[in-house]
DNA sequence: TGAATTTGTGTAAGCGCTTACAAACGCGTT
DNA sequence: AACGCGTTTGTAAGCGCTTACACAAATTCA
């Protein structure tokens, strides 16, 4: 049983294609007995107009692509929510796609998404994304989220990771420790590199308020940062303060400090970043750096909008800066 | 700058658009030395086919419409990757359309995306789903995923609830509990029903097993899980079990437990469903019946592309039940 | 060598919709 | 009665693509 088109109810409404389109469409230089007429017609015949018909004829889709990494946990979900939030709030509609291990793979996504919609939102948080700009088709309105794509043409909406990462040692700093140590994230990944020169940075900057630091490698993965805080505990001299480059490893990290005997924060401090709901809930509650992730997919997506509404030529690629904010439990309180 | 189309490809390497779509697609009729130039020149003019105009002519769209209830926490996220996995590996692309407070909503989603999607995946937990066939347009392939959607016409895949429901009751006798009280979803969701519904069934049967239950409203929300325990701590014979609608609320009811200075499993077991990621991390470990969502999302787009592979007059609308499995942590644990 | 294929290519008719344009129909004016 | 005007309507040309069909060219086979 094949869906009524609009042919089907003009027939029926006996009128011609273009009136049974205005009447639908509710343009006003319809007389109204057409128009019910054909109003009629459609819900006898159960009429739902087709969307991507609609969209070739009028050259506008009303969806816009959302290319992600990888949809993995809340980080994610948390992103899909404030996108399609902001884009129900302005008759958009979603085109989703995920799991994208590399650019190739995204490229190909993109691709598949050209003619479906009107604009992009891309999140590539890989270090090599510059070279994503070939792979992205140049007709169409971007916008990166946290990502290091800055072609300079697409409007983008980033984490200062960097100052997240100063913030970081300077708290730590704060509560006393002297002995920092980093478990950073993997090192394709920009935003863990930015976390980390922000460590870094501060270290360098703190001087003799710092006695030692260290940095041992992690993939942001909850077992990485277990191994990593081992690695930590085994050498010779240990930190008292740990800052993780996201959460997950923060709570391995936990996990292994439990292990030891160790406690949090009285023997060693930790810290993680992005504040997952899931920080709240490990004993201790676990510091952290919140990232605004809804945020930053609304603003995104409102970033893309604007861009849109914008003659197509559009100049001013506007770029967002989100800071991240700290946010103090138990797991680094000393004092 | 639009971007070039097959005609200008066409143009360009001086043959017919019917050649140059033909050597786009890869059809075998057509000469190697048309087939090099039309290549070449649609490198050259950076071609990118109009998914949108193809999916027109060929009335096929190559995606499925996901149609969610509200796109929160790390259910979701869940059943969102478990299909997006899936739907990748058949070449499908996603629509995404999330936050149906209700029906209504629903409804426009589903008529927008009419004409854009080969099938239709949708989750409903509403308890008043019934009448959404009413909505649904009958010329889509439809799956149904944890939802009362019954019109037999559809293919679905649904969590037994219900025998989760008794499969806690049943872990909790045999802890030695013998005052059981269940902390409830909302009454509109047909989950949360079939949960408790379980949970009564197989006290009933337990004639003497169980001296004393109750039952206590809660919506799903931590905080209401937080409540609904404060109340049943308050009155006059206290439960020695809890099981509740949801790990959300087994978390909420975990804390009211610690204010009142009581301890899992000790004074109360308590007993949680879905296992959320975060119910390995609470203090005690909650015990809880695990629904694999992501298994939910993925198979229930597996079932979708059968329904597509099927001639059109689809007669077997086929049916996945999925046994929720009993997760034993600490919360629960007795002996 | 001519007929019967087997290619390879172009023409054109859609897919379901929107929308410029022109035609037709009132209507009040002169 | 002829005119101009605003309102409704239908005709038809797309949107960018696929594909049935027809035709020409390059085979093959008797």
């Amino acid at each position: 049983m094949r869906g009524a088109t609009l042919k089907d109810v003009a027939k029926e409404a006996d009128v011609s294609i273009a009136s049974a389109s205005r009447a639908i469409n509710g343009l006003d230089n319809v007389a109204e007995g057409v128009r019910t007429r054909v109003l009629e017609a459609a819900a006898r015949l159960h009429y739902i107009p087709h969307g991507g018909a609609r969209a070739l004829a009028m050259n506008r889709t009303n969806t816009i692509g959302l290319l992600l990494p990888d949809i993995h946990g809340e980080f994610f979900s948390e992103i899909i929510r404030g996108v399609d939030v902001a884009a129900r709030a302005h008759g958009l509609h979603l085109l989703v796609s995920g799991s994208h291990g590399d650019i190739r793979e995204a490229g190909v996504a993109v691709m598949a998404m050209s003619g479906r919609v009107d604009g992009l939102l891309v999140m590539s948080p890989f270090v090599d994304s510059q070279d994503m700009g070939a792979v992205l088709p140049v007709s169409l309105p971007l916008v990166t989220i946290a990502s290091r794509i800055g072609d300079g043409s697409s409007g983008s909406i980033t984490v200062d990771n960097f100052a997240g990462g100063r913030m970081a040692v300077d708290h730590l700093i704060r509560q006393g420790c002297t002995r920092l140590a980093h478990i950073s994230g993997p090192a394709t990944n920009y935003e863990a590199r930015e976390r980390q020169r922000g460590f870094e940075t501060a270290v360098a900057e703190a001087g003799t308020h710092v006695a030692w630091s260290a940095v041992e490698a992690g993939d942001f993965g909850e077992d990485s940062g277990f191994q990593a805080m081992r690695r930590l505990l085994a050498a010779d001299v240990r930190p008292d303060a740990v800052f993780t480059g996201n959460d997950m490893m923060a709570v391995g990290a936990l996990f292994a400090l439990k292990e030891a005997g160790l406690k949090a924060p009285d023997d060693i401090a930790v810290l993680g970043f992005d504040d997952v709901p899931i920080a709240r809930f490990v004993q201790p509650a676990l510091s952290t750096l919140r990232v605004g992730v809804y945020e930053l997919g609304r603003q995104g997506l409102e970033l893309l909008v604007k861009a849109l509404a914008r003659p197509s030529g559009a100049p001013s690629a506007e770029r967002i800066v989100i800071s991240p904010e700290l946010v103090i439990r138990e797991s680094s309180k000393k004092v």
